[in-house]
DNA sequence: AACTTTTTACGAAATTCTTCGTAGATAATT
DNA sequence: AATTATCTACGAAGAATTTCGTAAAAAGTT
């Protein structure tokens, strides 16, 4: 069990962020997707995507000439890992202190509060 | 208004919250605080601190032989910087998926959760 | 086949962060 | 007063991150 994958960097989570929603990805197809917001090199997405091989946040196929990279750590595990990381550095290890913070920034709709609501009875619910 | 304080380091961080928390210090008291967490030297705290100055993240008094240092950023205001960067970066801006992955993660009491069932009365409350 | 384009590999510069050693100044102790 | 301890300032090394230039290999085009 690899547990302990290193943090993503900004960067990083940039480039997981685009294999994440478009699915595995060549460097062009990522670096044509950051394009979009930013102004970035070709080699520069390359080095990156090189780099998190090696560090095991993605894979990639190497068999024909364009090399195809996939995300080897799943969203979920990585917004787990970052939300905690959070919560333990600036809230002291407290996950209400942090929700409040998420939810007293921003306006949340009544629609979000609703499906919190609804989360929470989950949460209770499936609880022992 | 300073609006653009810079986001602090993970070494900034821990001594943010240690002059959060006792208040005011000297870079002695804001070491040996950490050294009872982590192995670091006295200079390096030193350092660390100098460079916050600069960043504005800390204010000093240096009347005295022994600087006095307080803290220029509230924790409020970084905590809502954090998080927000986190919830952009990482959960394409949604506070819900935020908030959920950090319930969802941790294993929070039942006091936790009528909390924050308060919590989301009060935001539909106070809200037009 | 010669030329152009695309892609990878390599290396290195620029930046930021962390760490600490050394020197000099200031204060406290003997 | 001389010695010792404490503190700041300065600089610099090492690691990590981001950036990109150049070269070489592979594929496509004329």
């Amino acid at each position: 069990m690899n547990k302990k994958l290193p943090k993503p960097t900004e960067g990083e989570l940039e480039v997981l962020r685009i294999i994440w929603q478009q699915g595995s990805s060549t460097v062009r197809q990522v670096n044509d997707a950051l394009s979009l917001f930013k102004e970035v090199g070709y080699t520069t997405t390359l080095k990156i995507m090189q780099i998190m091989s090696e560090k095991g946040l993605l894979t990639r196929d190497t068999t024909g000439k364009t090399h195809v990279y996939h995300a080897a750590v799943s969203q979920e595990k990585t917004q787990q890992q970052l939300v905690t990381k959070l919560m333990d550095s600036a809230f002291g290890g407290s996950a209400m202190a942090l929700v409040m913070q998420a939810l007293g920034n921003k306006k949340s709709t009544a629609k979000e509060i609703k499906e919190i609501r609804e989360f929470l009875d989950q949460l209770e619910g499936g609880k022992k």
